[in-house]
DNA sequence: GATAGGTCGGCCCCGACATT
DNA sequence: AATGTCGGGGCCGACCTATC
């Protein structure tokens, strides 16, 4: 049956998934590797405010050698910035090597030197970051990938782009697109990607023999979430967040580990309809990561840093 | 100069825990 | 279900400071 034609609507016009979300567009588009469904999702606004590169300079320490006992013993004795230890006898030279970094804006370096994922984002502009999160048929990267989504913002507007494949020959379709988009993003902001989506995707892509030399700066929020809210929250799932943090809860949301269950009967009836709540699902997640990094960044440049 | 004590970071090991 | 990451604890060496 004619699979490679399934569309999830055949409508063309926007329809909703809830207040937040509304699809705009679906095509069937085709690079290099082949023809996939492109599903495009107009989300609502998220702000963010990202923090300063003067908070870095204020974080004695990124030297090497000075811990909390010595940071604080040097607030006291007046060192405010780690301009202030230039002169310093014994931490002038790291200060100087830090700085040098602080101004070329040197993000691998920065985060030897022990800076945090969040405050690295004083280099990066909210327009520049693409968050993503991928659908599979299991959780190891012998299985394929069928689904990869993508929100990007343009003046606090957010649009998703999900990757579909309708079927496994339309994988490396997918992977092909991901790669283009993720060698041109500047960071990527992901939950939990660090161990999942990211070494999924490699896997798959090494895989299909796609290059995989996309060295953007990764964000896990995953990571940030537990160094945070650990002690606060029951556990740190992204669906925890959302309820807990964002006082939002999904109705009819399926569990990420039916995903699979779901894909499949689509698969063996040809009935897009098993599609659309791994659609919806996806970009939940996405808008909620979004949402997440915004109350982050509110929260955290109101206050001292970390 | 010798010695003792403090601070820091790098290991290693292990369990917990996110993702579909 | 498979896997990668991370934090905590314990230990050790390097290096600095204070004291005699």
């Amino acid at each position: 049956m004619g699979l490679q034609k399934l569309f999830v609507t055949h409508n063309q016009e926007p329809y909703s998934l809830g207040v937040e979300l509304t699809v705009t567009g679906e095509r069937e588009i085709s690079n290099g590797e082949g023809l996939f469904e492109l599903v495009e999702i107009r989300t609502e606004q998220v702000e963010f405010t990202f923090p300063q590169i003067a908070a870095l300079r204020q974080d004695l320490h990124l030297i090497y050698g000075i811990g909390p006992t010595t940071a604080l013993k040097l607030a006291q004795e007046g060192y405010r910035e780690i301009s202030d230890l230039l002169k310093h006898p014994r931490w002038g030279r790291a200060a100087q090597d830090v700085l040098k970094a602080i101004e070329a804006g040197d993000v691998v370096r920065l985060a030897r030197y022990g800076a945090s994922d969040f405050q690295l984002l004083s280099y990066f502009q909210p327009q520049t970051v693409r968050f993503i999160d991928i659908e599979t048929v299991g959780l190891y990267y012998i299985h394929p990938v069928f689904l990869i989504g993508i929100l990007h913002f343009e003046n606090g507007q957010g649009s998703i782009r999900q990757f579909l494949a309708r079927d496994f020959g339309e994988e490396k379709a997918i992977l092909l697109e991901t790669a283009q988009v993720l060698a041109n993003a500047a960071i990527i902001i992901s939950y939990n990607g660090r161990s999942f989506d990211l070494p999924y995707l490699k896997g798959r892509m090494r895989y299909h023999q796609l290059t995989t030399d996309f060295d953007s700066w990764h964000f896990d929020l995953l990571r940030q979430a537990r160094k945070d809210y650990r002690h606060a929250l029951p556990n740190c799932r992204l669906l925890t967040i959302e309820k807990c943090l964002l006082n939002q809860e999904r109705d009819d949301d399926i569990p990420g580990a039916e995903i699979a269950h779901y894909y499949n009967l689509y698969l063996d009836s040809g009935e897009a309809g098993y599609l659309r709540p791994i659609l919806e699902h996806n970009a939940h997640d996405l808008f909620s990561m979004a949402k997440f990094l915004g109350l982050l960044t509110i929260k955290k440049t109101e206050k001292v840093i970390d």
